[in-house]
DNA sequence: CGATACGCTTACGTCAACGTAAAGTATCAT
DNA sequence: ATGATACTTTACGTTGACGTAAGCGTATCG
């Protein structure tokens, strides 16, 4: 009974999407669902995609990256230079995330300095307050 | 000769803005040069402002939160409640700069697993070729 | 047979932070 | 006076990833 293909509703609901979203991977060509009358089915393969999509969408990937990627896993005919191609946008998103996180570790310190800072000034004034009567 | 002011120019050169986004950030009530005829002088209370932006942006914050940030530096009636308010935002930020930080580097690792299968795919592939001829 | 639910397509709307083009003004040097 | 510069305003365009509404078909339940 469990068929081989999912609604469009099931899929949203395994994977907590919209159909909006859905239909747009399709119109983007990361999706490709069969049709039964209208209604898409969707396939293992298609879950299986949408599994990468959203982990490349974690990985800070466009959609058009992510399409190129999984354009590249099908069938190669040049398989090498495109896995190599792949591979070195993957290593660039890389270099990207752990310039990105550092930077932000950065911005994380900076800020708890400047937190710090605005905890005491907020005591400070507390401490003045209570003589300015109400 | 060091002027009390500032052209828009050399306040683009100095922060390494365009003139529009200083002319945008007027316009969004984040800057507030004044004005010689048509042109703007920036003086510096907004070249501090302006650096204060530059530095929320860093930390993540919208231009509209940092719109609010700033309106609480200045002038406060209520200088405590304002300050507590700047403070919870800030802290509501950290904890999401945080977490951000978290999720990039568990895809980081995540990311670093693909590459090395991907690299280790390649190298079998190079090893398949030659056989292949040309 | 009608209401309700689900799905479809088409297409305009949204958000942020500017970019960019068009057209006008003011100043300076030639 | 005439470009060349620097500045101005107004306003539409851009990007990505969908949201949302209109209008229509189909199927199921009661």
């Amino acid at each position: 009974m469990t068929e081989e293909t999912k609604s469009i509703r099931e899929m949203c609901d395994e994977f907590e999407v919209t159909p909006r979203t859905l239909r747009f991977y399709e119109a983007k060509e990361l999706l490709f669902p069969i049709r039964e009358g209208q209604k898409r089915l969707f396939t293992k393969r298609d879950a299986a995609r949408l599994k990468l999509i959203l982990r490349g969408k974690r990985f800070g990937f466009s959609l058009e990256q992510i399409r190129q990627l999984l354009a590249m896993y099908q069938r190669g005919p040049q398989q090498l230079s495109q896995m190599t191609k792949t591979y070195e946008i993957a290593l660039e998103r890389l270099a990207d995330m752990e310039s990105q996180r550092d930077e932000l570790t950065e911005a994380i310190d900076e800020l708890k300095v400047q937190i710090d800072w605005g905890e005491q000034t907020i005591k400070e004034l507390q401490a003045q307050m209570p003589e300015d009567s109400s």
